[in-house]
DNA sequence: GTGAAAGCGCTAACAT
DNA sequence: ATGTTAGCGCTTTCAC
């Protein structure tokens, strides 16, 4: 930076105004021009860390998340990641591997590293603990919500996607419609199991305990729980998988009775796992978990509550979408 | 740091020293648990950024990839990141999009970071150009190569895999063995097709053009290769899919057919896609790209490359290895 | 509009 | 074994 002054034949002041766009004093246009043409001459590149340390502000926020498994993960990190961007907040990104003493670890970097908040992402809808050391800086829940709801969190409308899919079955002209499910105890088990209870009982649907039942959330699960929908003795005309894993093996159970999708049941997932739904035959229509969405929603939560306009205990509920594809 | 020092007793250097483990002088361990005592009472953090600017280090990698489409990025970007931990260097992941404007600015930024080296990943296996500021700093590639050999790679050994798939397929007792390829003008492409010849020809059957289709690398380009090949007079009894998704595909048309898997029809993938390769019914037996693998490698590299133990354009060839679930 | 100067939190000679 | 001291590269206040 001294190079760029001396080459410019102004102060380091100058230069650090200037590149900072600070309007505190005013710079003629000229100066302006010289400095800038001499830090590109120079290939001039500030140092974050030394602008850091000056200003008491990295810039950075810490995302951590499970990241092994997860196709999931990688679309909030990419929502995140484009928003923050935007704010001129980059994304360190830490991953758990859903182990407590790694996630510790992955924390204890982060504020390190002086992020100004963290966002932490679960890929599966639920309830966790954070550690405590997540409090000494502002923290989000992303795709999960504090048990004791200490934290802001943005979590899918579980509750309205289950209704989502259910109508539009209804809407395709279906009565019996068969729900395989996910484990019972999960919030996305419950909310889409509700959504689709409501929706057929204002349809002026009874719901059928037999059409119902809580898979294992593979392939192989939804295959058995399809195959057991399918022999019963009045089966549905059309299933909602609780996720599109188990949508793929009830594809198999379906064309295995020489059933034609959607012309003889008809099939809705839910989460659009790009992979399988897009690609699947006939392609999968579903529900979708906006986790780029819920990524950037995460962003903008932190931001709000940095700034200390956010309420410490705000739950923000985003929207499922249906992805029309050709199987109802 | 100050406080720490205080509370000790001891001077601002004791404290760095134990910090740091430094043993350039001695300390007493009674001096050094004094230290470690009030640090850990004061919840002493060290400042990572001041440390890099005292150190001109920074302790970071940039990652760049194009993260956005990739469920293969997120699995380097874990073999990158555990690696890098191993020597308490931390990971600042980029996305390129896919956009050279994009991935010019995000190599500017990592480089404000002061990141120490710079890991380039492709999430297909191909020849890439970097901007030229990529080499203001010690660049590795992963997945992917510079035309002209400029830069040290990491890249899978198609070849190899392609031997390894067919050699599988023979061992089964097949002899007519069809191969449904990725567009021919890709790396991937050449060496598969390549390991397919050669094995073929070192069991003493010929190529037959015949069995042979580039296919359009999706669920539906599958498909219809497949069909293809099984319409034929004599058609093949396995089939080598130089993909998994094109192997979802050739399931299709094999299982209309009526014909099962693997006994009448032996199926073999390639890319190991785990949301694809598992969850088929039945499960598809494919070789594996380790992209795990390679991101810790490229990490690998990159330290040998800083350290100056590498030749500029050493280029590392990884294993595909073979996964076998029960589609043979 | 400019320049001097202090300071951010830490490291690392060097002298003691 | 300990203290002193001078930076690292940048921001920011303040007097000019």
């Amino acid at each position: 930076m001294k190079d760029v002054a001396l080459r410019a034949g102004v102060s380091r002041t100058a230069v650090s105004f200037v590149l900072n766009d600070r309007h505190a004093v005013t710079l003629s246009d000229e100066t302006r021009d010289r400095v800038l043409a001499a830090a590109a001459e120079l290939g001039y590149r500030p140092n974050a860390s030394a602008r850091a340390l000056a200003q008491q502000r990295s810039d950075w926020y810490g995302l951590v998340t499970e990241i092994v498994t997860a196709p999931f993960a990688v679309n909030v990190i990419k929502g995140a990641q484009d928003r923050a961007l935007l704010d001129e907040k980059y994304l360190l990104i830490a991953s758990t591997e859903s182990d407590p003493v790694v996630e510790q670890a992955a924390i204890e970097r982060l504020l390190e590293q002086r992020v100004e908040g963290i966002i932490y992402a679960a890929t599966w809808h639920r309830a966790v603990t954070l550690p405590e050391i997540a409090r000494e800086v502002p923290t989000v829940l992303v795709n999960c919500f504090d048990a004791e709801g200490r934290f802001p969190a943005v979590v899918p409308d579980e509750h309205a996607g289950g209704r989502r899919a259910t109508e539009r079955l209804l809407a395709a002209g279906h009565r019996r419609i068969g729900l395989i499910n996910l484990d019972p105890a999960i919030p996305a088990a419950v909310g889409r199991r509700l959504g689709y209870h409501e929706v057929l009982r204002e349809a002026g649907i009874a719901p059928d305990e037999d059409l119902e039942i809580p898979g294992h959330a593979t392939a192989h699960g939804g295959y058995d729980a399809a195959s057991a929908l399918l022999d019963l003795a009045d089966p549905p005309t059309a299933i909602f998988c609780a996720n599109d894993r188990m949508a793929m093996g009830a594809y198999d159970a379906i064309k295995e009775r020489g059933l034609r999708i959607p012309h003889d049941v008809a099939v809705i997932g839910f989460d659009n796992q790009e992979l399988i739904a897009e690609y699947l035959r006939p392609a999968l229509t579903t529900v979708a978990l906006p986790f780029e969405q819920m990524g950037a929603l995460g962003v903008d939560l932190l931001a709000a509550t940095i700034a200390g306009e956010s309420t410490a205990t705000e739950t923000v509920t985003v929207d499922c979408p249906l992805l029309e594809r050709v199987s109802v």
